[in-house]
DNA sequence: TTGAACATACCAACTGGTTGGTATGTTGTC
DNA sequence: GACAACATACCAACCAGTTGGTATGTTCAA
């Protein structure tokens, strides 16, 4: 039987990353806070990432995998109708906004809001995993425009775009007051805005 | 005559700090830094902030100084149709995504990301500035609800805090992907919706 | 009107602690 | 016994913040 091996120091470091980038940020998080949250050593961390900010790489790409996992096996790819599985998936952005900010708070957006300048390995990997998380979205967008025969003069892409756009800056009011319900409120503007693009009936409000 | 005294200590650090703070981060800019862009030594900076965290907390508020009257003088407050302000700051808005992300990138929304865990000051004084913003926007949406006649399940002051979640979102985005473009398209999605909820045509797309 | 008392604005040099990073082990496994 | 995976000990650079000081007002009583 596959016997739950320790977890290496890599990714005990990873997932800490994961944790810490959300509560303080990626500069204000040292290296040595780092190791301590993870339970290993300085030599360990240097040992498995060459710098810090190839860590912080490393932690968007952890990222993208681990979210990326967590939508894929998402109850709303169930959905017959393409159009039910993105108003499905803002459901589920909605309902996951719960907890403190740094619990719902997305990584790749708070790296490189600070790191954009600074690093261009850390933007790529925050890049790659915004745009690779709205990619998933834009297929199901697409089916959408198909199965209603609709020609729109926005493209897909650009309203997956869209959603991530509010998501992100749905984190950033959250954070600025304290307050998750203002993000929830963001959410919902995004479903309604959804649903007017094809235009559905305003359904149901949460 | 007035002649033009030498711009003090003061207002030379906090307008150092709004460029700054976009280009690197409020943790990755350091006070050196600071007095150096702005031509002033550690001394003076000492001397008119307690700290650097006090200092973050005068840059945000100073930033809310200088674009509330920025947009206070803005051309779109002369519409007759409320709506029409709303739409005519939308556009604004977008005009002004030219140059590189830290040129027309916010500062509140930047600095409360990275520090709303470290420094209740500067959070709230960034919540101040991106609410307060969201405020002036609000009034002419209530006054477009009211001259159309509407009343939506949702509220005024919800979808001013939208726009501005659209606005924020749209920064993470263009700093990820190095290209403003994604964020005017972020903007345009808005005033879709915003029309939509007035029940107005597409109308002209930019 | 003057000058002592005080306040403001600023400066150069310094400090103790922290930073990212390195050099050199030790350990367990194939 | 060789190599990856760690640990320990250390360092130079940098960090926010402090020090003791100067130059330039401003206030107000004699």
């Amino acid at each position: 039987m596959p016997s739950t091996r320790p977890a290496p120091a890599r990714t005990k470091l990873l997932d800490a990353a994961l944790n810490l980038i959300r509560e303080k940020g990626f500069s204000a998080t040292s290296v040595d806070e780092l190791c301590q949250a993870a339970g290993v050593t300085k030599g360990a961390f240097f040992h498995h990432f060459e710098s810090k900010e190839a860590l912080g790489a490393a932690a968007a790409n952890h990222w993208s995998e681990v979210t990326g996992a967590m939508f894929a096996a998402a109850d709303y790819h169930h959905e017959a109708d393409p159009l039910a599985r993105v108003l499905g998936y803002i459901e589920l952005r909605k309902s996951l906004l719960e907890g403190e900010p740094a619990e719902f708070t997305c990584v790749a957006g708070t790296m490189v809001q600070e790191q954009f300048g600074a690093s261009e390995d850390i933007r790529t990997a925050c890049r790659d995993s915004i745009f690779g998380h709205a990619a998933t979205l834009e297929a199901d967008i697409s089916a959408a425009l198909a199965a209603y025969g609709l020609s729109p003069d926005w493209t897909a892409k650009s309203l997956a775009l869209h959603s991530q756009a509010v998501l992100q800056g749905a984190f950033i009011l959250a954070k600025a007051s304290s307050d998750r319900e203002v993000a929830r409120d963001m959410v919902d503007h995004l479903s309604r805005y959804v649903r007017s693009l094809f235009h559905r009936p305003p359904a149901q409000e949460a």
